[in-house]
DNA sequence: CTCTTTTATGCTCATACTGAGTATAAGAAC
DNA sequence: GTTCTTATACTCAGTATGAGCATAAAAGAG
């Protein structure tokens, strides 16, 4: 039953998932012109996730607000080899950043069929639909996954299910293999690893945590107003939101209070800027004003 | 920045957090008189998650309805040791389970303040929370995490924050240390692991899955009646829930269908037994009835 | 057979929240 | 001023929620 291991020859990496929000969509910190996330070696000093914050923030120059555990992935060690890699995966959202030899990357060049805010992108889903339902028709298998993923038949459009679209997509061959796949090494001997997983996974948790946690507000700037509020978290969803309902929502849970100031640089009138009010955020549910899709 | 670590010789296990479903309360599937839980050496020939599936099956006898990992721990080396010992842990639910060889322990042994069902044990929470407030009191840091951890305040009582709760009691001596400590080996030089941590990160996670995903349904037999799902749901969460409701709630999400049998096994008028409708639970939420908590 | 016990199931009602709109206010630019 | 643009306010019908009460259907006692 506990049978000891061997003891193989083992690498384990820490890989970040470095989240800061755009304008127009949650951004990912990489390296060397988007090939590589920041991942760095256990050090066996401190715990995993205060030890890598650290690391993270040194490595990136961003205060980082807030950061769990992802996911552990394996990969399949090399034939002939006892050589195993393990990838512990983290999330992590800053405010800011200085890209000072990183790049940002919008999230939606990754996942371009996860933003349905506008009806360019949303068309340009519907496409794909068309060729993932094809792709799975005939096929029970495929079909009981495909249905619910894509939100086919009158399912409603689940936003969480980043992984699965991904998975589904990445088989039907719909994926354009145009992104970093293998991290911190460029040795071709090394297993691919499909580092859009971890993305995925990272899309996917994010979407589900600011659904019932006030975790956008460490996207934000301290200062905002309503309208950026709402586009970071239709940003984050990849849905458009119901402006009127969206404050009568975030109003209504005295999240915010007002800081007493405006802001006069964009043209209109000025709005109000706002602070979080961590003291009410127990409960906190932002994901209300979603718009219909389609 | 891509450092390689030093290949330190590294042991992998994958534990199994296994919960079946009792008539009083989530129970967990044990070794030894309770003394270990399941866990394995990594197998490199599946994938994590599919191979510790079978696995566990295959050293359980049971049939395993839903997996999902859940943390990844890295224990402190010992010091003039390069030896590194990784836990990855995963939560498995299962139906029904025959112990054979095994042992099957209340979840709320380990954490009796977790139950708030009863007056009985209502009021036992309450004694803690008098001895757990005195130890806060007068020190910010601990205030801060304490007061929304146990609803103080006027806060409301949050159930997911199991691993909160635990880890201030720890800390506060509040927890008598009548536990399982260190798995899977006897040996006293090895740094004691305390599997609580482990075991509340799972009902953490259970509590928050059962709030928007059908998941009690793969703890619940395949016919069951509308108290037995109710009493499930109490379970899970440790609260008492308005039995009027928790019907309507269930019902008006057609998230069940009649099977058209009834349960004469208990006294009183026979109760329907429904079955789960899977086709329906795109969206489920049967945390909505809990009655208030003093 | 009738009464009591026990559980299941059904119903009410005031209040709160939600989706989908429309209307007004306040600056900036010409 | 007039117009453009955004902020902010209000309406209204439909639906969900919290709390409690009422009835139905079985089993067992007398």
């Amino acid at each position: 039953m506990t049978t000891m291991p061997d003891n193989p020859l083992c690498t384990i990496d820490l890989v970040t998932i470095l989240i800061t929000m755009g304008e127009e969509a949650p951004t990912l910190l990489t390296l060397n012109q988007g090939q590589e996330l920041p991942s760095g070696p256990l050090t066996n000093r401190h715990s995993l996730q205060k030890g890598l914050h650290r690391w993270a923030e040194q490595h990136t120059g961003c205060s980082i607000g807030h950061m769990e555990q992802l996911y552990t992935f394996a990969d399949q060690p090399l034939p002939n080899t006892q050589h195993q890699l393990i990838r512990i995966s983290y999330l992590a959202l800053a405010r800011i950043t200085n890209p000072d030899g990183f790049s940002l990357q919008s999230l939606y060049t990754y996942f371009p069929w996860e933003d349905r805010r506008t009806p360019a992108t949303n068309s340009q889903f519907k496409e794909l639909r068309t060729h993932i339902t094809s792709w799975a028709r005939h096929d029970p298998e495929r079909l009981t996954r495909t249905i619910p993923a894509f939100g086919l038949n009158g399912l409603p459009w689940d936003d969480e299910k980043v992984l699965d679209r991904y998975e589904l997509l990445w088989e039907a061959g719909l994926v354009a293999k145009s992104l970093p796949t293998s991290t911190h090494t460029s040795d071709p001997s090394h297993t691919p690893f499909d580092n859009r997983r971890i993305l995925a996974t990272a899309l996917s948790r994010l979407r589900a945590k600011i659904r019932y946690t006030p975790i956008v507000f460490e996207l934000l700037p301290h200062a905002f107003t309503l309208l950026q509020l709402q586009k970071a978290m239709e940003n984050l969803s990849g849905r458009p939101m119901h402006k009127p309902n969206f404050r009568r929502l975030v109003l209504h849970q005295k999240l915010v209070e007002e800081t007493g100031e405006r802001d006069a640089s964009a043209p209109g009138r000025p709005a109000k800027l706002y602070r979080f009010r961590p003291e009410a955020a127990t409960s906190c549910y932002l994901s209300g004003a979603m718009l219909p899709l389609d």
